[in-house]
DNA sequence: ATAACAAACGTTATATTATAACAAATTAAG
DNA sequence: CTTAATTTGTTATAATATAACGTTTGTTAT
């Protein structure tokens, strides 16, 4: 078994496994709650493997909700950009896939001259449904 | 004392005056701390405080810290549109006042002509200072 | 294969961040 | 003054996340 691969272990392919399932971000002790069944017992475990997973661009944190979303965009493979839309009303996320969105941020040097290798975006509006049934 | 002007409350302004005073962003608990001598106890007196000056726009959470950080750009009144610089070393952090980038953002339209009223940006990267010292 | 190292695991305990619930006090308006 | 709304004080508890420790498993190089 020489995989050179990045071979995802156990845990972290039960927890992505959750993650990949579920309709939108989940929690960590919701993911803890879920997995139980599949032997991991303590949320340790948990973050330990979402760690990773974020690490290798497999998922994503929603930081303004503490929760956890399966990345929809193979061009970030190492989360260093990120864009989300956030319904204020359904809570529904969306990673958003823009190109020249994200070509924009990469690009941005501030006032002091810094670019930046990273960052984190976060929309928040009302999605197209939510908006129908105002 | 009719005041029409926005006046804010006792915990309020102290829980204010501390964010003013500090280099960078403190967070909740660390705002207790400090506060005890000025009278407040409680950890809700504290959120308390920090949720009415969020809303206000005289603070900002910093979701990736969660940490608060006064308001160094008037024009976000109401906390819409916020875009920080954060270092990864020393974790300074710094809010971005970019006519270009909030115009940009604010009228960012997705794929799915869906538009935001709401964003926040957080750019993680070297500050100058921790770029010399590499 | 086996020694040496790194990564992942299991487990318990604990730290950190945030809110619920309820009653009292203060403030703003009519 | 009266009423409503906001703010406060207080206790308890929920939700999120990490420390510390020892064990197991997987990789790599002799
Ligand atoms: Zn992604
Ligand atoms: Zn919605
Ligand atoms: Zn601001
Ligand atoms: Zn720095």
């Amino acid at each position: 078994m020489t995989q050179k691969q990045e071979q995802l272990s156990k845990n972290q392919q039960i927890v992505l496994n959750i993650i990949e399932k579920a309709k939108g971000p989940l929690k960590a002790y919701s993911i803890l709650y879920n997995v139980q069944k599949r032997g991991i017992k303590a949320p340790l475990q948990v973050y330990r493997a979402l760690e990773k997973l974020i690490e290798i661009g497999k998922i994503h944190k929603i930081e303004s909700k503490n929760a956890f979303i399966a990345c929809k965009n193979s061009d970030c493979e190492i989360s260093k950009a990120t864009a989300f839309s956030i319904c204020n009303n359904c809570e529904h996320v969306k990673e958003i896939k823009n190109t020249k969105l994200s070509k924009y941020l990469s690009n941005f040097v501030d006032n002091s001259g810094m670019k930046y290798k990273k960052y984190n975006l976060e929309f928040f509006g009302l999605c197209k449904d939510c908006k129908l049934k105002q």
